[in-house]
DNA sequence: AAACGGCCCAACCGCTTTCGG
DNA sequence: GCCGAAAGCGGTTGGGCCGTT
């Protein structure tokens, strides 16, 4: 986990995993002075990574407006409809789903929908080659939906969804879901309400 | 109960784009 | 217009979790 330099003049940098006392450090930090400037914003605050490092898990973990949890019908269906439009834009497509980042978007798209698409063309014996790529999307997809949507089937929309524009106060009240955050020892909750507490 | 394999996701890597001097 | 640094982006991977055998 731990990057040993092999240049004594080149500081540590630390890679892997990120400890709840970093998460810490970078939240308290950019409530402080705010985010942009990565690599300095790296130094200043005193963590040992680099700048890339740290603005990759303020915006895909640590911002208070990341919405956690299970990807909703809606946004597998908007996901679907933008990937056949744009293709792999993952960033575009996030733009469009409040609080989703592209990571989570990239991931849900290869982990589930990728899966449906390749086990589907097993099934076909149409000729893909005959069909641009947003075609074979759509037509390949009308075989991945069923199983997904029938999820839908009971999912009722959440309305705090439309209001979810990265209050702290709506995201320490919100019931989130936490049905794929079990495994996470400690969860967002816990900070930003502790950064409440702390008036930071 | 242990071993195994597949799934999932956080995080890294490398390339491209943007921006400031 | 050129160059270097920073930011953005998409692809890939390591490892934990969980279901199955």
């Amino acid at each position: 986990m731990d990057k040993r330099p092999c240049n004594s003049h080149e500081p540590e940098v630390r890679k892997g995993p990120w400890t709840m006392e970093e998460d810490l450090i970078l939240i308290n930090y950019i409530a402080n002075h705010g985010e942009g400037v990565w690599n300095s914003l790296a130094r200043s605050a005193g963590l040992k990574r680099t700048g890339k490092s740290c603005r990759l898990r303020w915006l895909n973990y640590l911002r208070p407006d990341v919405r956690r949890g299970n990807i909703t019908a809606d946004e597998h269906l908007l996901i679907i409809e933008l990937h056949a439009k744009w293709g792999n834009r993952w960033s575009k497509i996030a733009k469009h789903l409040p609080g989703r980042t592209d990571n989570e978007i990239k991931n849900y798209w290869r982990t589930r929908i990728q899966k449906h698409i390749k086990q589907s063309e097993n099934f076909t014996t149409l000729p893909l080659n005959n069909m641009d790529q947003s075609t074979f999307t759509n037509q390949a997809l009308s075989g991945c939906v069923p199983a997904d949507y029938a999820i839908s089937q009971s999912y009722t929309p959440n309305p705090a969804t439309s209001s979810f524009q990265g209050s702290m106060q709506n995201f320490q009240g919100s019931n989130f879901p936490t049905q794929s955050n079990d495994h996470n020892i400690w969860s967002m909750d816990d900070f930003w309400s502790m950064q409440l507490l702390h008036g930071d």
